[in-house]
DNA sequence: CTCCGGACATCGAATCGTTCTAAGTTAGGC
DNA sequence: GCCTAACTTAGAACGATTCGATGTCCGGAG
């Protein structure tokens, strides 16, 4: 697929420096980023962005489906450029997390107890390698 | 199994009156209350609790394993007494929950990209009866 | 070219959920 | 009936996020 920035600006969105430097953020190697991480780096790249900012770009491209949005444990959400269905790997003592392909074994029927089911998220609760190296997981 | 307060005494917990209300708020048939929820629910039946002890003894019990604390996409984190592993019908219009049963059909691999994997929590994103009834579910 | 309107960005204050703190109260062993 | 530790309290503090008022930029009509 294109590079977010190019979907973006193909969509006739008005790319700005601010929000181009704000979806940049979001398109490098770390890719579970909380709202302030993504406000450190644009920051990084061009000083004069502020917080509101950063919120009001992410919560837009949340809304335009460019970004998944993920309730992490500690109260903070992340930011997924990940849009596909997928499902994640969480560490219960660091809160790292880590993508892994939704092969979707049993998405059940349509419908559950009434509820109309859009759509299925496995989270695995694990202790990442990092913590099972240094921690003592207790 | 043994109502809530019943199993605390025996571990011999303190049991005074506030954790009592606190604890009697949860046993209820609505399972997936958010603490601010408690706090009304323990006043209307004891004025003189205080937002600080509910919160003190939510954390207590979730320590103690006799919760499970859910976060939820709204920021605030819900309390559930149902503490056997299962998963959850979330809305994603008005944010309702419903249990589901942990049939777990395939609980992965005890590792997964080096992680080491504890539990799986599958979250069905849907939406519930009643908004599928009264709302514009666009 | 200039003006205008609307979209965009900014700063700081406000809000929300939660935790902390310091002081007051209670329960139960001696 | 004390003493101590555990518990509770009100309100301040906190971190994450949103809001509101103001300022800036851009593109098109005149």
């Amino acid at each position: 697929m294109e590079p977010l920035v190019v979907r973006l600006r193909d969509r006739g969105w008005r790319l700005t420096a601010q929000r181009r430097v704000i979806a940049e953020a979001m398109t490098g190697e770390h890719t579970h980023l909380a709202a302030d991480e993504v406000f450190e780096r644009a920051r990084a790249a061009l000083p004069e962005v502020s917080r509101a900012t950063v919120y009001n770009t992410l919560n837009q491209l949340v809304a335009m489906g460019e970004l998944l949005e993920i309730s992490h444990a500690d109260g903070r959400k992340r930011y997924d450029p990940n849009v596909a269905e997928h499902h994640h790997l969480v560490c219960v003592r660091c809160g790292d997390m880590l993508d892994v392909e939704a092969d979707d074994p049993d998405l059940p029927d349509h419908q559950q107890h009434g509820f109309e089911v859009l759509g299925v998220e496995v989270t695995f609760w694990a202790y990442c390698p990092d913590c099972v190296r240094t921690g003592a997981n207790a």
